[in-house]
DNA sequence: AATTTTGAATGGTTTAACCATTGACATCAT
DNA sequence: ATGATGTCAATGGTTAAACCATTCAAAATT
């Protein structure tokens, strides 16, 4: 007959107040909230409470806190990153194995090439061919770091040729969360980095013709020979 | 020459320690830290500190805080809950639209409905058809409440089905988020049920006969008329 | 034996200091 | 004048010591 009167940490209710504020734009990025001792008496309670409330606002990523003079609470713009580092723990914790994060990879870089294709002006297919470019250069020089943060680049914009934020926030979590596997297992060196260079000059070649399905078939294929390299190197030092 | 002498606010030193400690297994599941007093001395801080490092590991999903005696911090088994409510946040505050869930939702279910057929074992497509006999059973009885949840049970089943836990809690995430908006906009009737049942039977058939493609262009085509009909809902009352 | 009371354990909240960092402004030597 | 240096105020960070509220179990009472 009655709801049961809900028991509403203080804190909670200054986290919800604020956050509703930042959801309904009338705080927008950037702006400052009061000082700690100004906010601690609009909301009528303690110090320690309204800190506890900033930290989990923090925790959210809505708000940032500076230090010294000037300093306080200030209202960030919402991204991915909370996505990915709670997708980080997760993986962290063991509920998911290499394998599985490999498979995941190769259908959703399959369906977001298929996607970026279908999309590409010409003015993203020139965007490409630069940073094929220049990944070039930095093959023929031995640079690998250069090389593999051109690399990463090519993927990063593949995924904002989609248009959709969705795909572009899950290959930043899935790319940040298998990096170090790489780094730690699969060091680059000429051969592989010549089948890269390959894989992404067809894909251009695709692009240009609008073959989307093909596209599709060549980065699937080139996550799927990269995965299970990866894979043979950890099986053998576990 | 020397390292910036690095700011580290103390409650984050907190954090992460007790969150390695989960990480790494040392804290199981289940487990019960210390009482607050207890915790503050260990850490050598004060209780407000401690309290500021427990509230954002409670954010993160890693513990739950129990009240009265035998309360106090319990650790938690890590689970999605985290990646949905951030998800919720970018999505409710305009970074991400329906039609961006839509069309990442049409590429998931495809793919993982490739997967799950490619694996179909014969008990899972014997559970698969007991749910479907369910489903028909609520719908001839107008029963849309149960209709509605089994339906949802068969959508999560074929998520067990690939074995892959990403694809599982993709699949979560975006049905917890996208579930309101069709409670909202498009309530369950006759005509749109029978679709469901059809289409749920193609797909069975398809995966008796070892027919993947198929059944995933299936699901594809159905999440796509759904997504579809929202639409054109919510345009239409915004 | 059933019920009520009490008490201990624990998290929740408040208050009042003091510390640390930062940036602006005043001061001083050149 | 100008640039280095010192001072100060604003702000978050931390600590400390109370007291309140909830819960459960054990003791006391009927």
């Amino acid at each position: 007959m009655f709801k049961k009167a809900k028991q509403n940490r203080v804190f909670q209710d200054v986290v919800e107040q604020i956050q509703d504020a930042i959801i309904n734009g009338k705080l927008e990025p950037g702006a400052k909230l009061p000082p700690e001792r100004e906010l601690k008496d609009m909301f009528n309670t303690s110090r320690g409470t309204l800190r506890e409330a900033l930290r989990v606002l923090e925790q959210k990523g809505l708000i940032e806190i500076k230090l010294g003079v000037s300093g306080g609470a200030i209202v960030k713009l919402i991204d991915t990153e909370p996505i990915i580092e709670s997708l980080a723990l997760l993986i962290r914790s063991g509920g998911v194995s290499l394998e599985h994060l490999a498979e995941f990879r190769i259908k959703i870089e399959g369906s977001l090439m298929e996607l970026a294709a279908s999309r590409a002006t010409k003015k993203d297919i020139k965007e490409l061919e630069t940073l094929f470019n220049q990944a070039k250069a930095y093959y023929e020089n031995n640079d690998w770091e250069n090389f593999l943060k051109t690399d990463e680049k090519m993927h990063t914009y593949i995924g904002i040729m989609t248009r959709n934020p969705v795909f572009q926030f899950v290959q930043k979590s899935i790319h940040d969360n298998i990096h170090r596997y790489y780094a730690e297992y699969l060091p680059m060196n000429k051969k592989r980095s010549l089948e890269n260079l390959t894989d992404f000059e067809k894909i251009i070649d695709a692009m240009k013709i609008n073959d989307a399905k093909t596209a599709s078939a060549i980065i699937m294929d080139h996550v799927k020979r990269f995965s299970d390299k990866m894979q043979e190197k950890t099986r053998s030092k576990p």
